[in-house]
DNA sequence: TGCAAATATATGTACATACATTTAATATCC
DNA sequence: GGATATTAAATGTATGTACATATATTTGCA
C-alpha cells in the first residue's frame, strides 16, 4: 500500500519528507512482524540479536561491552538484556578469569537447541522484504547506505 | 558507509537479508539523529509526531482515538504521551461536551509557538534522506511500499 | 425500561530505551 | 607503593511500548 494511504496524511511537502516517513514507517512494521515472530519462541528482538551474536562467539565468551559494539542498536541496555536470557538459561555469565572487571557470557546448549528450531522456523517465514527481486533488494540496500554517509 | 562495515558482520546469506538489516538499522540511525535533535526543545519524537497532528486539527479538538488512527506507530500509548504534553502545558485536554467518554485534545498556543521554533530549525538541520536526488527519494519510497505489500 | 454490548479512555505490568550515576577492578603516573 | 584516572558492568530514573484489564459512557435491542 502506499504510504500516502497508509498513514492516512495529505501529500508531503517532497520527494526526500516522503522517503523519510516511509523509511521510519516500514522499518517500524517490519519490527512489529517480527515480534510477532519471535513471540511464539518466548524472546523478543533485542534477546534474539544478542542470542546471535553470542552463538557468533561460540565456543568463546563475549563481554558486554562486545555485545555492545555487534548490536544492532548500539545505545540499548545490554546488561539487563543478558539478565533475561540468564533468567531463561539460554546464556550463563561468569566473572572474566583474566579481568575480573569483565563478565565472560557464553551462549548455552539450549540456547543454541532454541536458536536452531529458529532457524528453522524463519526460513518457512517470509518477511516483507521477499517481495523485492535481488536487484531491487541491491538496490535498497545502496540507497539506505547513501542517507547514513 | 556500507552497512557490512557499520555492523561489523561478515558476508550477508543474500541481498534480501542485507537489505533488510540494513532498513532496521538504518531507520534506527534516523531516529537517534533526530531525537538528539527533538531533545535541544524538551520534545521526544512521540510527543512531537502528536503535536503535529493536533496542529493539523487545529482549531478543532482531537480524540485519543484519532491520534491512534494517525500516529506512525499505531500500538503505542498515546494517552500518556498526551500527559506529559499536558505537563508542559503543551496541549489541554476537556471532557468532549458531545461524548462524555471521549475527551477532546487541544494544542496550546505555547505547543504552536514551539512547534514554529521547530520548523525553523528543522529547516536547518540536514537529515540523511537529503543524501539522495530527489528520484532516489521516490525510489526508495516505491521499494518500501512493496516491502508493506 | 432495563440490561447487555460496544465504545473511549485510562491504568497496570512487564519489558526495552536513553542517559546519568555508582561500584568495582585495573592501569598509570609520581 | 599509593593516589588518581580509566575501564567494565550494573543500577537508578524517566520515558516509551505492548498487551491485558478496568472504568465510565453510550447504544441498541428485547
Amino acid at each position: 500500500m502506499k504510504i500516502e494511504d497508509e498513514i492516512k496524511q495529505a501529500a508531503f511537502r517532497n520527494d526526500h519528507q516522503k522517503a523519510h516517513v516511509n523509511l521510519i514507517f516500514t522499518a517500524n512494521w517490519l519490527q512489529q512482524q517480527q515480534s510477532g515472530f519471535f513471540k511464539q519462541f518466548g524472546l523478543t528482538l533485542p534477546q534474539f540479536n544478542i542470542l546471535r551474536i553470542l552463538r557468533g562467539q561460540h565456543p568463546k565468551p563475549a563481554t558486554v561491552n562486545l555485545l555492545i559494539e555487534r548490536m544492532l542498536d548500539k545505545t540499548s541496555n545490554a546488561s539487563r538484556i543478558v539478565d533475561k536470557l540468564e533468567a531463561k538459561e539460554l546464556v550463563t555469565r561468569c566473572v572474566c578469569p583474566s579481568n575480573r572487571r569483565a563478565v565472560d557470557i557464553r551462549i548455552s546448549d539450549a540456547g543454541l537447541e532454541l536458536l536452531v528450531r529458529l532457524d528453522a522456523a524463519m526460513d518457512d517465514q517470509r518477511f516483507g522484504v521477499q517481495n523485492l527481486a535481488p536487484a531491487e533488494a541491491a538496490q535498497l540496500s545502496s540507497l539506505l547506505d547513501k542517507i547514513r554517509d
